[in-house]
DNA sequence: TTGAAAGCGCTAACAA
DNA sequence: TTGTTAGCGCTTTCAA
C-alpha cells in the first residue's frame, strides 16, 4: 500500500498539501491539486481508514446490535442498512446479544472501543430496565423496534399498537368474539404495545378479552406451540387466535395442526410481522406486517443525519412509527 | 477514556514498561507487575483497539462476506460465528454482496483497508471465475459454502453431492422412477455437486434422468415456482421433485398448491438446506439439512488457528465436507 | 529488567 | 496557498 508520502514525494508537495487536496480541496490551488491527484492516481494511493480513525477519534464503521440475528425481520433490516452503509462508504459491525443485558454492555463497549460512527441499535430488556450504558454513548446512536424509557434518543420502529388493532378489528368485524392473544415477553416495548393494541380494540368493540386467553408466549416458538395447545385443549375455547410475532404463528400452527383443528374453519389464525415462509402455508396466514425497507431506511438516514452534522450541532429527537400493513389470508374467517 | 500514559504515571513507570507488562507479563518483574496492573484497575484502563492496530498493521476485527445475508442459512452461520468471534476478543464485519461479484471485489478492498486479522468468505459466481482478488488478499481468510477453482485456502462446506444423493437414492428406494430436479444456479459450485450428486445416484440405480426435467432454478424462489409450474403441467409429469435449496423447496410448494396437486398423494418432494417453517407446513418436508453450527465453529477454528499462528507459519491447507443429516418427512411417499 | 525514542499514517494548528 | 511540526496511542527496537 503507497502512503501520503509517496503521493507528496510524486508531486512534489508536503504531505499536508496531499491531506488538505483529499479533505478540502477548495483550500487548494487548481494546479496543486491536478498534480495530487495525477500522483494519487499514479500510486494507487487511498487513505489509511486506521490512521484516520487514530487521528480524527472516529472510523468509518456503524455498529448494528440486535438481540436475535436469525430474525428474519433483522436479516433483511441488516441487509438494508449494509447497502445504506456502503453508500456512505461505511461498513457495518454486527452483533447478537441473545437478549442479554450483559451482552449488550459488553458489545457497546467493544464499538465504542472501535470508535464507530455510529450504533444502531435494538435494545434488549423491559423498557423500563438499564440503560446507562446507552444513554452515556458517546457517539450517535438510534435505537429501533424497542423502545426504552429513560433513553433520549432517535427511534425508528413500526406502530405495534396499531397492528394488533388491525388484526383484532378484521376478527371482530368477521364476527368472532371470543379472540386469544398469544403475546410477547411480558415487559418489552413491542410486547406491551401490541397487547395494548389489542386489548383497547377488544374493549372498544364491546367484548372485552376474557384475561384467562391472553397469554404470554414470549416471543418463542416452543411457547407459542405450548400456549396453543393448552387454549385448544382447555374449555371455552377462543375462535381466533392473535400471535405477536411470526415465530409464535409459527409453533401455533402446528399446535393447530398437530391437534387437527382446521383453520380457517375451526379456529381463525393472524400474526404479527412478515413470515418468508407465508406463500407457502395454506392457508395464507394473515399478517400485520412491518414496513422493512422503510424503517432501515429511516433509521440509516436519522444516524447519517447525526453522523455527518458538524460537530456540535443540536437535532432535535425524531421519533417515527411507521403504520403496519395489513395482508389479508386465508386462515382468517367466520366463526363456524 | 485513560491512556497507557496515564498507567505509567500512576504506576511510576515508564509506558514501554505498561506496554510490556500488558502484551508479555513474563518479561517483567514480579513487583512492577503488580504495580502497574494496580494502576491499570485504578485507572479503568484498556487499550486502544486503533492504536493498536496502527502499530501492529493487523485489528482485532473479522469479515464476513456472503452473497445474501437473509438466507435463514448465513443468518445462522452468521449468529455462530459472531459467537465464537466474540470469545476470541473479536468483532464481526458483515457484509452483502448480492452475488455481485463486483460488488465481492469493492468490499474486500474495504476489509483489507480496515485490517481485518481475517475473512471468512462465500465467494460469488461460478467455479471457474475471476479470483485474482480473493487470491491477492493479505490476511488470512477460508472460504466456506462456495468453492473456488483457482484459489488455494481453507475451505469448509457441507457435502452437496451427497445430499441430494441421499434424496434421490431416498425416493428411488421409494419406488420412484421419474423424479425431476430444480437446480441451482449453473456454474455454481454448490449448483454443480448437487446436480452431480443427483445425476449419478440416478445413473447408478439403472434409470437415468431424463434431461428434459433437470432444470436450473438458480436458487430463486420465483425461478423453483416457474419450472415446477412448468413441469407439472407437461406432458410426463414427474412423480417426485428434488428442490436443491430451501427458497427453491417453497416456490415449489406454492407451485403445487397452486395447481391443486396434492403432496405426498400426487407429488413427492425433497430438498436440500433446513428451512425455518418445516415444522408448520403440511406435510413436512424432506429435506438434506447441513450442519451448520459444525460447519460454522470449524471455519471458526480454521481461521483462528492462522490469525493466532505466529508470523511465517506454515499451516497446511484444510478442505473439510461435512455430511449433511437426511430428516424425513410426510413429503415423500410411494409414488400412487 | 526497564526506559528512551522512533514511528505506524494521518490531520490540523500554526507559520511562512 | 503551502509547508513545518506536533501529536493521536500504541509497540518495539535498542541501550542502559
Amino acid at each position: 500500500m503507497s502512503t501520503i508520502r509517496d503521493v507528496a514525494r510524486l508531486a512534489g508537495v508536503s504531505i499536508s498539501t496531499v491531506s488538505l487536496t483529499l479533505n478540502t480541496p477548495e483550500r487548494v490551488a487548481t494546479e496543486t491539486r491536478r498534480k495530487v491527484a495525477e500522483a494519487a492516481e499514479a500510486v494507487g494511493y487511498s487513505a489509511d481508514p486506521i490512521a484516520q480513525s487514530l487521528k480524527r477519534g472516529r472510523s468509518r464503521l456503524i455498529g448494528m446490535v440486535v438481540s436475535d440475528i436469525t430474525n428474519p425481520f433483522f436479516g433483511r433490516f441488516l441487509q438494508e442498512i449494509e447497502r445504506h452503509a456502503m453508500a456512505a462508504d461505511h461498513l457495518v459491525i454486527v452483533s447478537d446479544t441473545s437478549s442479554q443485558i450483559r451482552n449488550e454492555i459488553a458489545i457497546l463497549r467493544h464499538l465504542a472501543a472501535q470508535r464507530v460512527s455510529g450504533i444502531l441499535l435494538q435494545p434488549t430488556g423491559p423498557m423500563t430496565g438499564p440503560s446507562d450504558h446507552i444513554r452515556q454513548l458517546s457517539m450517535p446512536f438510534v435505537l429501533f423496534d424497542h423502545r426504552l424509557d429513560g433513553v433520549e434518543s432517535d427511534f425508528v420502529g413500526a406502530d405495534n399498537a396499531l397492528a394488533s388493532s388491525m388484526l383484532t378489528e378484521h376478527l371482530i368485524r368477521l364476527g368472532h368474539r371470543r379472540i386469544a392473544f398469544l403475546g410477547g415477553t411480558s415487559g418489552l416495548y413491542t410486547a406491551e404495545e401490541r397487547k395494548r393494541g389489542f386489548l383497547a380494540t377488544m374493549a372498544a368493540s364491546g367484548v372485552p378479552a376474557d384475561p384467562a386467553i391472553v397469554v404470554d408466549a414470549r416471543y418463542d416458538g416452543r411457547h407459542g406451540y405450548e400456549q396453543t395447545m393448552r387454549l385448544m385443549t382447555g374449555p371455552d375455547r377462543p375462535t381466533a387466535l392473535i400471535a405477536a410475532s411470526n415465530v409464535i404463528a409459527l409453533g401455533a400452527l402446528q399446535a393447530c395442526n398437530e391437534l387437527g383443528i382446521a383453520c380457517p374453519a375451526e379456529v381463525s389464525l393472524a400474526g404479527i410481522d412478515d413470515v418468508p415462509w407465508a406463500a407457502v402455508v395454506q392457508p395464507r396466514i394473515t399478517t400485520a406486517v412491518q414496513p422493512i425497507e422503510d424503517l432501515a431506511r429511516t433509521a440509516s438516514e436519522l444516524l447519517m443525519r447525526r453522523i455527518t452534522a458538524p460537530p456540535g450541532t443540536v437535532i432535535d429527537r425524531s421519533e417515527i412509527i411507521l403504520a403496519p400493513e395489513i395482508r389479508l389470508g386465508g386462515s382468517t374467517a367466520r366463526p363456524a
